[in-house]
DNA sequence: AAATCGTGGGG
DNA sequence: TCCCCAAGATT
């Protein structure tokens, strides 16, 4: 009858049950919009970090309204150092337009969702089944990687297809919609703590004996290499550095203050060039610079 | 569609 | 030390 797969439900779900970690977004009682914080505050930043940022928000702007009457510049610092700002500014959008269009309500339709500023196809589904229930494949990166060793038997994921991925959990998602939601939470639970990327702990893997990876013996990655993201020295680095200059201030600072951050000139106005264009610092009449609305 | 966009912890 | 990597989105 049932097909069972390399993830069977049973397994995982129980897994799940038995070591979830208690993660404050998990609560039962966490809105839409509380859940919707913390997908984008993940995008590409660890669980540790997020967490206690999460909390001051949720105390402090606890509907979508009350942060769309936040300005730019507050929300920036309270962002702190979560990384990619931009993320905020969006957030600060999205906020602004659920507060005016949908009632103050995070949407719960997929498309509606990917329609608002910074969610994409993960932060739409992740929503809409983590908040509101419903039976969507929900596809990150740790499920990329545990359905590319479970399912396929390779040792890693190739470079991610939104069509593909997607199809390729929505085949193993459980009919009832509560229980495919919480299938999902347990896989990205699964590549978060077991199914791990550089040394996987497969000794506590509630699949083990039926994955694919396994049993056809561990065989090395075999797809096209990974691009290298370099840090130091780019452009990232440098935006970074005089961002934190302005948040470290309590208000608008001069040329000289953002010379200070970094020593060649010509990187260093490209990436204030850049952040101004990106709405993320303000230049101000009499020539400081400011975090947006600060000045 | 490949490149870009922060930050910090751990192997 | 250095390098990998972390609940992606956007252009």
């Amino acid at each position: 009858m049932a097909t069972v797969s390399s993830l069977d439900p049973g397994a995982v779900l129980g897994w799940f049950d038995r070591v979830a970690r208690d993660l404050p977004w998990r609560d039962p009682d966490c809105t839409g919009w509380g859940v919707l914080v913390s997908e984008v505050m993940l995008q590409q930043t660890p669980v540790a970090r997020v967490e206690p940022i999460w909390l001051d928000w949720m105390a402090r702007w606890p509907v979508p309204s009350a942060l769309a009457a936040a300005g730019q510049g507050e929300v920036l610092r309270a962002w702190g150092k979560l990384g990619y700002p931009r993320r905020a500014l969006r957030l600060h959008a999205a906020a602004t337009a659920i507060a005016a269009e949908h009632g103050d309500v995070v949407p719960s339709d997929v498309d509606t969702l990917l329609g608002l500023p910074g969610i994409g196809a993960y932060t739409a589904r992740a929503v809409a089944a983590f908040a509101y229930g419903q039976r969507v494949p929900v596809v990150d990166t740790n499920v990329r990687r545990v359905v590319a060793r479970a399912v396929h038997g390779a040792a890693d994921a190739g470079p991610p297809s939104t069509t593909r991925d997607l199809a390729d959990v929505e085949v193993l998602l459980p009919r009832e919609p509560a229980r495919a939601a919480r299938y999902s939470a347990a896989l990205m639970e699964l590549g978060a703590v077991v199914c791990v990327a550089r040394t996987p702990r497969c000794a506590d893997c509630p699949v083990y004996a039926d994955c694919a990876w396994q049993r056809a013996g561990r065989p090395a990655y075999a797809g096209p290499a990974k691009v290298v993201q370099k840090f130091a020295g780019t452009d990232r680095q440098v935006r970074g550095r005089l961002l934190d200059v302005l948040r470290g201030a309590p208000g608008p600072v001069s040329r000289a203050a953002l010379d200070a951050a970094w020593d060649e000139p010509g990187q260093r106005d490209r990436c204030l060039h850049s952040l101004l264009v990106d709405g993320l610092v303000e230049q101000t009449d009499n020539g400081m610079f400011a975090l947006p609305g600060e000045g």
